[in-house]
DNA sequence: CCATTTGCCTAAACGACTTAGGCAAATTAG
DNA sequence: CTAATTTGCCTAAGTCGTTTAGGCAAATGG
């Protein structure tokens, strides 16, 4: 009997690939044994539960879309910047669809903490330095942006824009330019 | 054996309230069939699968969430209907996290078009009233209330804002007010 | 009061999760 | 190179939630 080669971090990959083929929910260790023609119990020593396996799933998914969200913005500032922020985060929802969900699953306090969501909070600081916003105006505006974006992915996702003959890629021009207009709005208060 | 008085109507308070005490993803047939003390199978006359319970779920708090919307908007316009629509839906997803988490749910396409999904889109239009925005940009700002809403709120349940010591009812207020302007911006483009 | 419908039951099967314990392949040490 | 150890996958078995089929008794209503 050849081994199968698994390990953690191969399992997470695979989940994260069945995530965007099939949904975050129905990623679950049976199915994944399937793809590897392994029986479901062997994948109990590379992975403590199937929890275990979606929190490595979100963890990577976090990292990958912070890292997307951090080159995006590098060398850009002000209007530039948040544009190219926001579809990062849309164009890797749109590409990744169990993947972003999975950036969704809740985590511990610890394991948040430890996770790359931090990255996420300061990528979107570095956007508002341009704006100049003081404090406690910044970490509003952070919950704005943040809010807005997720927001609109999950209700685009949903597909609840069906039903309403605009495009979304218009929708979303429009509200990163009315919240640049916002954030300039709002500089220095 | 005294009858247990079951049908969907009951089921689906209960598994409502199930929802608010232990979340909408742990509402499970086998638990509602406990707190009736009734075996699981009878459960079945009344619900069609577990999916169908759920889809009543979210249909119930849709409607509630609704009603409450509307309640909160009537009689005022503007700035006031924007900050009691607002607060409507937070208000909700903090009393009733479970059913909000419920709001959430897909739908196929039939079911969300009969559902009360059209009247959020509706009561926000009412809103937009207010602001003379022509189309589509009335459309992108549904969009956006509608995204921008339901993000912040579900960062917040996340526990998103933790580690950040600024109170959320604060950053609420200046997002309610900063989107104001920003639709009072927008008026006629 | 008898017939029908309705409500809850028992029984049984399925699928996902998880643990315990075993054998064989891979790795390391003498 | 072989022996000892570790590692990887296996079988077996139990748990729990879901779902269907078929039965009996309570409610309903002519």
């Amino acid at each position: 009997m050849a081994r199968a080669g698994l390990s953690a971090e191969v399992l997470t990959r695979a989940g994260a690939e069945l995530a965007d083929r099939v949904g975050f929910e129905q990623v679950t260790v049976t199915e994944l044994a399937r793809r590897f023609d392994v029986k479901v119990a062997s994948l109990y020593s590379h992975v403590k539960s199937s929890q275990d396996l979606k929190v490595r799933i979100a963890l990577l998914s976090l990292a990958e879309l912070a890292d997307r969200a951090g080159d995006a913005i590098a060398g850009r500032a002000g209007r530039d910047a948040l544009a190219a922020f926001a579809e990062a985060y849309r164009g890797y929802a749109r590409e990744h669809p169990g993947r972003y969900q999975a950036t969704r699953l809740r985590l511990d306090p610890e394991t948040a903490a430890a996770s790359a969501a931090p990255r996420h909070a300061q990528l979107t600081r570095a956007i508002l330095r341009g704006y100049h916003l003081p404090e406690p105006a910044q970490t509003h505006a952070v919950r704005l942006l943040g809010g807005a974006f997720h927001g609109y992915i999950e209700l685009e996702a949903a597909g609840g824009f069906a039903h309403t003959p605009v495009d979304p890629q218009e929708s979303w021009d429009w509200i990163v330019d009315s919240l640049d207009a916002l954030l300039r709005a709002r500089a220095d208060n």
